[in-house]
DNA sequence: TAGGCCATCTGGTCCT
DNA sequence: AGGACCAGATGGCCTA
């Protein structure tokens, strides 16, 4: 309950400091450590006690004067007396101070997360499979990521076109079978909207003409979501009748393709980006609903063209601006953002390979 | 209900 | 000295 409430980035600051449940759940917290201390008088403790800093012993010079030393209370019945610093009493004055610092380090640890997790959102936005009511979860996210940079850089390091396969297989290596399920979802999606929609009314440089995407034999490979419709646009296409249907079989351990080895399907390869559906329909003109779903199923990568923006100061993803509450991920909405986005060079690399 | 995921608190350690 | 970072502990929420 309360964590939820402390779980708004935003009102958290301001609602521990003003309001007295917030201090109550810290008091309870310290309560619990307290009783800890007092179980067991001892290493523990007595460690939190000798890590503190000096400045704090100077500043509870005062108090020591007034109530420093009771030394026979300091040994605690018939345990033997402990070397090192002496215990020192908390006095009302040190336990506010203690309690202070606790509450400023809390502070700072929640803004920390929050700005971690403002980053692991970001990173959310540039995998393979975006979307907003079906987030990936963190270590999901992480690794998608390491397997989406790899599987980038094995394009860029062999040169070749990539193989639709080979890709969906390195992006979900590792991934639980519910992501998979996602990810292959997410891609299916974005071929299809690439395939009904991006194919007929987008005559520019992404269209059927400067890159053969329509005929690409893995367009609507049978997957698990359930945004590939039977009957449903690409499902119609010529190339439906190849038997491509179980593309997804090898990685999920089902049937096994063994047309997936036949040269026949090294043909006509598209790019990755290509292949998730990175044929950002926001740039269309297009406020469909559908375009809007496929663009945030996308991996908005298809604006390259234009000057790389230079400087710091289109730097999206920089400092965090956490001291200021303001954080980097607040300044612009995404699909601002990513207009703004300096691109890394890995971009303008594929974006020519995958254009001359 | 168990397990996964998450947010938060906390104390220790390291760094500037 | 103070802040950043880290990992352990704890408890809530959600889903199969």
């Amino acid at each position: 309950m309360l964590t939820r409430l402390f779980s708004d980035p935003s009102l958290l600051p301001d609602v521990q400091k003003y309001s007295g449940w917030a201090d109550s759940e810290d008091e309870d917290s310290k309560i619990k450590h307290e009783d800890h201390d007092t179980q067991d008088d001892t290493a523990d403790s007595e460690l939190r006690e000798d890590s503190r800093t000096q400045s704090e012993h100077n500043e509870d010079d005062e108090d020591d004067e007034l109530d420093e030393e009771d030394d026979g209370e300091d040994t605690e019945g018939d345990r033997p007396k402990k070397r090192g610093p002496k215990k020192r009493k908390m006095t009302p004055a040190r336990v506010e101070r203690s309690k202070v610092r606790r509450v400023k380090a809390n502070t700072r640890e929640r803004t920390r997360m929050h700005d971690l997790n403002s980053a692991l959102d970001n990173l959310r936005k540039v995998v393979p499979c975006y979307s907003k009511t079906q987030k990936l979860s963190k270590i999901e996210t992480l690794r998608l990521a390491k397997n989406y940079i790899w599987a980038l850089s094995e394009i860029l390091r062999s040169g070749k076109r990539p193989d639709l396969v080979a890709y969906v297989q390195t992006l979900c290596k590792g991934l639980s079978q519910p992501t998979t399920n996602l990810v292959a979802g997410c891609l299916q999606l974005n071929s299809r909207n690439f395939l009904t929609e991006q194919q007929c009314q987008d005559g520019g440089r992404y269209g059927s003409g400067s890159f053969p995407m329509h005929s690409y034999p893995y367009q609507c490979a049978r997957l698990t979501s359930p945004h590939c419709q039977p009957g449903s646009g690409s499902n119609s296409h010529p190339l439906r009748t190849h038997g491509y249907s179980s593309t997804y079989d090898s990685m999920y351990g089902g049937s096994g393709s063994p047309e997936y080895d036949s040269p026949e399907y090294e043909g006509p390869i598209s790019p990755p980006l290509c292949v998730n559906g990175n044929f950002s329909l926001k740039h269309q003109g297009s406020a469909s609903p559908e375009n809007e779903k496929g663009y945030h199923y996308s991996m908005h990568y298809s604006g390259l063209p234009g000057p790389r923006p230079t400087g710091p100061s289109n730097l999206v993803f920089g400092s965090s601006g956490a001291r200021s509450g303001i954080h980097s991920e607040n300044v612009l909405p995404y699909h601002d953002m990513h207009l703004h986005h300096e691109r890394a060079p890995v971009y303008d690399e594929l974006n020519a390979f995958f254009h001359n």
